[in-house]
RNA sequence: GCCGGCGUAGCUCAGGGGUAGAGCGUUUCCUUGGUAAGGAAAAGGUCAUGGGUUCAAUUCCCAUCGUUGGCUCCA
């Protein structure tokens, strides 16, 4: 063996020199115990390996640990070859796919053959997971040949994992043993199954063998695993809390929207609450758009066949999208709107442009439709019609970057206003793998693509970049938010397009009297009202902020005998253009404030005797209680204020 | 689109081969009350739709539609 030393460098800036090979849990036990302990894996010049890797060369070392999203990943990929284990040892001759950790949890694919297996006993599952976690079985990692590696798995009659072996390359190809169960896996591990100390099985799902409807559909398990009781119960008590908060529960309470069979799936209609809702964040948004230099336009639910041929949508979902509408005469195609952009290009050709024109804005509440897949129609959140809050900026090359940062800045300040503070911003980039997926020339794509890039960059903005995710004519940058509750929602886009003002021939008269191609940018703050709207309930858990709430107050008489007052109170607040009513009912006062609260309007105005001689009112606030009492101008400055955005 | 679960009153759900039940809501009456449910009565259902089995189907079987959990897809 050499003499030669090497360094292993740390995150924190750490460097140590070592004269003979070590294991990255050797380095943790150097540090503390503590982070011993806690170590689920390492990450050696950027990969993520086991710690038991001997280490022998100049690295930077990071030491992951549950905090790390890489820990994660390997306790909960760690987790499906338990519950693997714990499969075989219950049901002896299933035959295993695919067993990876996904965003919250792991999988595990599973041809359970001739075995009954009705999912009702998931439990006894759990319970042999702990018990196999508990013989702290050490993840060994060894090297196979291909050869011998499909001699285990011939004799097993586990055709999924040598269809998979068959892929892979001799010499690339390891197994990973715990305790009486070995995989084929590339790894990495946890040291030992000892760290798993609470699993859940979360559900069950049919999925085809490699995503393929031809093939076998195999039996998933879904599971999550954790180091901490404590953690399990946690993340049982947030997906309850999701559940609360499903907005097609909580738009259903609070008379947002149905759905009816005659209408058509994934139609939504709004009801007037709803609407309401609907109402205000549109007029919020029309107000900051008018301040940012948008000109509202207005284009019809439905355009000609050729329309969508030019703007290339024809070709590639004319097939996988609503029929076309024909009329009387022959030959007269209409195809029901999928985007607002081809309109809005026919708007901008309406005159001649000149390059002092640029650029012009042309924002639109514009409902389209799409044929989603049946199978795909959730709630609000994907639907077969809806309203985008589109506009499509034309501008100048030269005024790119400054047009898609103003954008930036509008989505920020709406995301604020609406309270989601936290937000990352993913940039999608075409794969260049699949060019048949794009359509543009490489050179503009280029162009595009670094524009984002760079005001990205100069907004600082929390930035990851998604390969392949663009759309088919242009990059784009999409909001990620993360609700009351940390889930991640994709909420606003922006995208550069050069394509379609090449498609439309789309034009301006430069100052040298040239012709010269716009771009354009399309934009949707909220993407769509639906799914916002859906995000919104999910984020309030239905308690919106007052500004948007489509019953603001609600007055309560004490009883008959303060009708009277209550009408008046009634009268002087709609004049401020608040919305509200007044609950006659013939109840006693606690109903009516439990039925206020269950339908979570903000403020309560209770009227009984005192307040008839006093002139004042009785507020109560929605969550809070009693605030007590109130003159009239007291409260509306009280209002006001709230309502501010 | 594919695979599985589900579809009973406006809502939430129970029931089950002999044509239906609760709570909430609604309507009416009594009650006129002080910060999360006052009392009584009534109305309300072709048990998703269409076939089949059966003396008899809301119940069992099949198909369709809708919905839901996944898979695949997403301008």
């Amino acid at each position: 063996m050499s003499n030669q030393s090497f360094i292993i460098s740390l995150p924190d800036g750490t460097k140590k020199e070592y004269f003979r090979p070590i294991k990255a849990m050797d380095v943790a036990l150097e540090i503390s115990e503590g982070l011993a302990r806690n170590v689920l894996a390492a990450k050696v010049n950027g990969k993520t390996v086991d710690v038991s890797m001997f280490i022998n060369f100049d690295a930077a070392l990071e030491l992951l640990t549950w905090k790390d999203s890489e820990g994660k990943a390997t306790l909960w990929h760690s987790s499906a070859h338990l519950m693997a284990e714990a499969l075989e040892s219950l049901y002896p001759g299933i035959k295993l796919g695919i067993g990876p950790a996904i965003d919250n949890g792991f999988y595990y694919d599973v041809d359970f053959g001739e075995i009954i297996f009705d999912g009702e006993q998931l439990f006894l599952i759990e319970e042999k997971m702990l018990e196999l976690a508990r013989q702290k079985s050490e993840f060994l990692r060894e090297p196979i040949s291909k050869q011998e590696a499909v001699k285990y798995f011939e004799a097993k009659d586990d055709e999924y994992k040598l269809e998979l072996i068959e892929n892979l390359k001799d010499g690339a190809i390891t197994f990973y043993t715990q305790g009486n169960f070995t995989d084929l896996c590339k790894g990495p591990h946890i040291p030992h199954t000892g760290f798993i100390k609470a699993v859940k099985i979360l559900n069950i799902a049919g999925a085809y063998w490699r995503g393929d409807e031809k093939r076998k559909q195999l039996t998933r398990l879904y599971g999550i695993s954790f180091p901490k009781q404590k953690e399990l119960k946690e993340y049982l008590a947030l997906l309850e809390e999701a559940k609360k908060r499903d907005h097609r529960k909580i738009g259903q309470e609070l008379g947002f929207f149905t759905f009816s069979q005659k209408v058509g799936k994934g139609l939504p209609l709004w009801l007037p609450k709803g609407a309401a809702l609907r109402e205000r964040l549109e007029s919020f948004l029309k107000k900051a758009q008018l301040k940012a230099g948008y000109d509202p336009v207005i284009t019809p639910h439905i355009g000609g066949k050729e329309l969508y041929v030019t703007s290339g949508h024809y070709e590639k979902y004319g097939k996988d999208s609503f029929q076309s509408i024909h009329t009387p005469s022959e030959d007269e195609e209409f195809l029901l709107k999928p985007m607002n952009c081809p309109h809005h290009c026919e708007i901008y050709k309406s005159q001649p442009r000149s390059y002092k024109d640029l650029p012009v804005r042309f924002a639109e509440f514009g409902t389209v439709y799409r044929y989603e897949q049946s199978g795909e129609l959730h709630g609000l959140t994907r639907v077969r019609g809806f309203t985008q809050d589109d506009a499509h900026i034309f501008c100048r090359s030269d005024q790119l970057e400054e047009e898609f940062s103003k954008v930036i800045d509008l989505t920020l300040y709406v995301l604020k206003a609406l309270g989601f503070p936290e937000f990352t911003a993913q940039i999608s980039l075409r794969d260049l793998s699949t060019p048949e997926k794009y359509i543009g020339t490489d050179e503009n794509w280029y162009i595009a693509e670094n524009a984002i890039k760079k005001v990205a960059k100069d907004k600082r903005l929390d930035t990851v970049l998604e390969t392949g995710e663009a759309a088919f004519y242009g990059p784009k940058l999409d909001f990620m938010v993360k609700d009351a509750i940390g889930r991640k929602w994709q909420l606003g886009t922006i995208q550069v397009d050069y394509t379609l003002p090449e498609r439309f021939k789309l034009e301006y008269i430069g100052a040298d009297n040239q012709k010269y191609r716009p771009v354009m940018i399309h934009r949707a703050p909220f993407g769509s009202l639906e799914r916002f709207i859906a995000i919104l309930i999910e984020n309030t858990a239905g308690n919106l902020p007052i500004w948007l709430a489509p019953e603001q107050f609600v007055v309560l008489p004490i009883s008959e005998k303060y009708h009277n007052y209550a009408k008046n109170v009634f009268i002087e607040l709609q004049k401020y253009d608040f919305n509200g009513f007044i609950d006659r009912r013939d109840e006693k006062i606690g109903k009516k404030i439990r039925d206020a609260e269950i339908k979570k309007i903000p403020f309560m105005l209770i009227l009984g005797e005192k307040e008839a001689v006093g002139n004042t009112l009785s507020v109560r606030a929605h969550g809070t209680g009693d605030l007590g009492s109130f003159s009239f101008n007291k409260f509306l400055e009280m209002f006001k204020t709230k309502i501010e955005i």
